[in-house]
RNA sequence: GGCGGCGUGGUCGAGUGGUUUAGGCAGGGGCCUGCAAAGCCUCGUACGGCGGUUCGAUUCCGCCCGCCGCCUCCA
């Protein structure tokens, strides 16, 4: 059973799903209006082993994840590089694509963009529009949050609480502070939707209610994103499912976010790295250790630093690859799971359905590979040395499990590398120390890690 | 003001009421090697402060200090 901390609950409870063996599961996605930092390549990062992790438990995974291609910021972009909102939004969903690719993020069952839900969103707001708790002022459509039951139950905060620690709200006419957006009305030039109440668009926090219950039926399994969406935009998708009478969210995860020096990551600080800026310095995997080996609810501090140890710790993972691969069938190893050692896996396990300990699962990894290298250097027959090999299958497999592929960069070896490989194992035979050692130092230069193994020189990058 | 989180060894970062340790990286010593690299072995004995509960607390409770977040858009 996979126990997972419920925002709602505030506490660690049994993850529960409609049926058996399927999860459905809603990811709050990304507003396309820039490029991707690490605050969004943690959050997807989190949310990909999240459901990784339910595959290899054996459940069929429904997870939908939106685009949202309209709102204010990206109003704003189109207007400032005279471009169409839908040109800015379609370059920076492509790019956020590229990006999660690189990350090797699973792509979505589903991804609704905002855009074309628009009908039925103006639907749901007619309904609460029809059932008065939503009401009309010059510039928009708002929910009453006072008429919705229990508002802040999921963020834990009361109605009382929250209004006295409002900023000051520049339409007075709001009833409350609190209450939110529903459909904005358009201003002149803005992309705009004709609606019973107007040419406008929706609020942010209709798109995710509407496609979540269309897209996967109410009562869903799981409702992700990062902690702050859990407020207003979480609070206020379950407002207009509870003002409707239908079950939402069964379950919410949310992930902490990136911080730079202490302070979170984000747009407004100015304090981002984008995902372009780190990928071109490092391995994708290495940013990927760097979340298993904290947890998803804590925060994050990526510096140069923690990614050039990553970097080393990726680095001791590949080694050991290199070392153990061809005595490994890599096309049957995630097949057959029962090749792989059960003790193994059962630890793994044990930290994962505790709340997705993936610290612990890679702390694990890092045991199962000092073990297997410590056995394959004393192993001196084949029997010994496929013990060592059925070690680390455990530790590959449950990289893989957590999307790190584990790779050997010593294939592509052009003609003149194999040239000096051979010189340089002909000198060596002919204990030419001076000239081997000069052919190394050639061959580092041209970016080769050069290692003396018995069946001779080897090189990787 | 309300709500919440955090403070761990050189560093990043888990975790736990007590006998044996997270793990990564960096560092010292050793083995291996022609020298290296990779790998292995080994060493460092940490939990913000003050009280309390307990046979025993880094882990539970209270207070204090410091940092951070949400309450406006934000992954």
């Amino acid at each position: 059973m996979i126990n997972l901390f419920d925002t709602a609950q505030n506490k660690i409870v049994p993850f529960e799903t409609r049926k058996p063996n399927e999860v459905s599961m809603y990811i709050c996605g990304p507003t396309v209006y820039g490029p991707p930092h690490l605050g969004h390549g943690r959050f997807a990062l989190s949310f990909d082993i999240l459901r990784r992790y339910l595959e290899y438990s054996g459940f069929k995974v429904i997870h939908v994840s939106n685009i949202t291609d309209i709102d204010d910021k990206i109003i704003q972009r189109a207007n400032q590089e005279n471009k169409l909102t839908s040109e800015i939004a379609s370059f920076f969903e492509a790019k956020w694509f590229e990006d999660m690719e690189k990350l090797n993020v699973l792509r979505p069952t589903f991804n609704p963009h905002a855009t074309e839900y628009i009908d039925s969103m103006i639907d749901l707001i007619n309904q609460l529009f029809n059932l008065d708790i939503a009401y009309a002022i010059d510039d928009g459509i708002y929910l009453e949050v006072a008429k919705v039951k229990n508002y802040g139950s999921l963020s834990n905060q009361d109605l009382e609480s929250l209004k006295s620690g409002a900023r000051v709200d520049v339409n007075p006419y709001k009833r409350s502070p609190m209450d939110f957006t529903l459909w904005k009305h358009s201003k002149p030039g803005e992309p705009a939707w004709s609606s019973p109440f107007g040419m406008g668009r929706p609020g942010w926090h209709t798109e995710c209610v509407v496609m979540s219950l269309q897209l996967l039926g109410e009562g869903f399994d799981l409702h992700g994103g990062a902690q702050d969406l859990i407020f207003p935009h979480h609070e206020n998708e379950l407002a207009q499912a509870k003002a409707l009478s239908k079950r939402f969210a069964n379950h919410w995860v949310h992930c902490g976010w990136v911080t730079v020096a202490g302070e979170k990551m984000s747009k407004s600080l100015d304090n981002y790295t984008t995902l372009d800026e780190l990928l071109s310095a490092h391995d994708a995997r290495s940013f990927r250790l760097l979340v298993l080996q904290s947890h998803y609810r804590s925060p994050l501090e990526i510096t140069k630093e923690t990614l050039k140890t990553a970097d080393v710790a990726v680095a001791r993972l590949d080694s050991a690859f290199r070392r153990f691969k061809d005595s490994i069938d890599l096309d049957t190893l995630e097949s057959d799971m029962g090749n792989i050692r059960q003790d193994y896996l059962k630890e793994f396990q044990t930290a994962m359905n505790n709340d997705l300990d993936t610290p612990r699962a890679m702390s694990l990894v890092f045991e199962i590979v000092t073990r297997s290298n410590a056995l394959a250097d004393i192993a001196n027959d084949v029997h010994k040395m496929k013990l060592a090999t059925d070690e680390f299958k455990a530790a590959l497999f449950i990289c893989k499990v957590l999307g790190l592929d584990l790779k050997d960069t010593s294939n592509d070896l052009d003609q003149n590398t194999m040239n000096l490989i051979a010189k340089r194992d002909a000198a060596r035979i002919s204990k030419d120390f001076k000239l081997a050692d000069q052919i190394r130092d050639e061959l580092s230069e041209l970016g080769w890690v050069v290692e003396d193994t018995s069946s001779g020189t080897r090189v990787h990058k």
